[in-house]
DNA sequence: CCCAGCTGCTGCGATCTCGCACTACCGTGC
DNA sequence: GCACGGTAGTGCGAGATCGCAGCAGCTGGG
């Protein structure tokens, strides 16, 4: 069974290929020590200037409270820093410590031949996959607003 | 903000875009009573003699353990059935009740104006998008073999 | 300059997820 | 026809998710 035959629309389609996808993420990632959405959130906080937790949030496409409490968890981990950010005060600017950059460059060693792997068995340009994901974000994000 | 500008590869972006999805979902379906999790799953066991617990794992790739207590919760709804299954009796035919069916039949009805406005905004015909899914499902599946 | 309403963030807690370990059953090899 | 490795399913429990409500701190209208 490689295609997904129950499905009704695109919309699950691509549902059903997340939790696939998130699946095999995390399976790539094992050896590394972080799962697959630590190492987005990682990958995020690594810019320049790091981010804020709503940036961060909105980043991942996650509601607020979820990504507060993920990144209490990468705190105590040591791996996430948390500044004051001194235009407002309400909010902060999180950042990678040194030991969170090299968990994510564990990570990436981890993924880069996954990664690579996956965009080989494409068979159609990277950016045109993109592409298309774009525009079914555009169109349920449109939708959605409706 | 209109795309994800942080993302550093094409599984991530999938990722993102997956939560926001799964957002949007829950939040068309809201009034209708279902989640869209819950949606997917009456979908799948609204087929011609239901399907087995693993079947419907399979189809929504998550894992069995999951599927098993999502299952449990519908059956103490009143929507969904178990008939053991007469080949295998390790086994069991999940089904709809005629509860399931009104409830996923309102469920349908909330939804279908939402899926046609993302179709209507994809730009493209649906069935280029879903075969870029399908690639993308295709090269996830081989890679993570490998 | 101040207050009303808004926004960023988080504590809490009900609910869900899913790995581990286990049981019941199947199928093959002998 | 029996042992035995493999598969279907689930109970349990640690941990994650995320809606709600609440608290700072911002911001704009008067």
């Amino acid at each position: 069974m490689r295609r997904i035959p129950e499905s009704t629309t695109l919309l699950f389609d691509l549902w059903a290929l997340a939790n696939a996808t998130h699946a095999a993420l995390d399976e790539a990632l094992r050896d590394s020590g972080l799962t697959a959405d630590e190492f987005a959130v990682y990958s995020v906080l690594r810019r320049p200037d790091g981010r804020t937790p709503s940036e961060l949030a909105a980043a991942m496409q996650l509601p607020a409270t979820t990504v507060s409490s993920v990144v209490r968890r990468l705190e105590q981990r040591g791996h996430v820093e948390r500044a004051t950010d001194p235009t407002d005060r309400r909010s902060s600017r999180l950042t990678l410590t040194p030991a969170g950059e090299a968990a994510h460059a564990r990570a990436r060693k981890a993924f880069r031949p996954f990664l690579a792997r996956v965009e080989a068995g494409l068979g159609i340009p990277v950016d045109r996959a993109r592409d298309v994901l774009d525009r079914i974000d555009e169109a349920v994000r449109a939708a959605a607003d409706a």
